[in-house]
DNA sequence: TTGCAAATACGAAAGGCTTCGTATATATTT
DNA sequence: AAATATATACGAAGCCTTTCGTATTTGCAA
């Protein structure tokens, strides 16, 4: 079972998944392009990521580079289906309007799910 | 701004949503259909949730009675655009896609799904 | 080789969430 | 009225998350 992340290591992840396997230093960077964050702030939690399974590091450097274990795709999986049970009692089409209708989306958003829906018909 | 309740805000949420107001007796009752929850756990939680905004309560009687001071689709709103954000870099089509796609979405699901985005365009 | 810069390791504080025990108040029953 | 049952109030423990300070190690440069 796929554990779900913080709403902390997700901002890590999100960064690793875009740009692939970095260093603290380089991520801190990264990170405080965002928001204000101390670099053992960032070294700790890649530490503790590291510890729970989300992320694997090589050390064979002295700055350390680490990878994310997950795919984003499994965690988008993840964190959508615990949504639909939570929030939605597993009413999956309510779910899907919900994304699409109550808000702004778009002609060209719409459009552009309608083509998906085809794509994902014909298989 | 809405707030985005915690998974166990969310499960006494989603009864109140289900059933409407009710105490924490009965509450705690139907909460323990799914996992056992002392009584004063659910008291305890209800009361935050009281002082967080998430319920009002009625203390006209002895036993008090609490309802939800946010409709269901406020809340499945909030959760859905903060994982848009967090887990799918903003990415609509894309949330969607795996809502529907890479599961076991029915075909039934799909087409009803297809005539929720008619209806969103006619408008 | 001594000193400076940069990296990791570690501990711990602060705050939030969840759980429950105990105390107290209020009804109900005998 | 006394005993029992049922409610709320309150505090605090245990755990997790986030943040950072300090100590230590490692490499590089003067």
């Amino acid at each position: 079972m796929i554990s779900k992340p913080t709403d902390s290591e997700l901002e890590i992840l999100q960064i690793l998944w875009e740009f692939g396997a970095m260093t603290v230093r380089e991520l801190n960077d990264k990170l405080n392009k965002e928001r204000k964050v101390g670099y053992t702030t960032s070294l700790k939690m890649m530490q503790i990521m590291t510890e729970k399974g989300l992320l694997s590091r090589d050390t064979g450097e002295r700055s350390h580079v680490y990878s994310p274990l997950l795919q984003s795709e499994e965690v988008q999986f993840t964190m959508l289906e615990h949504i639909l049970k939570t929030v939605f009692k597993g009413n999956r089409s309510n779910l899907v309007l919900q994304a699409l209708g109550n808000q702004d989306a778009s002609p060209e958003e719409i459009s552009e799910i309608k083509s998906l829906i085809k794509k994902l018909e014909e298989k």
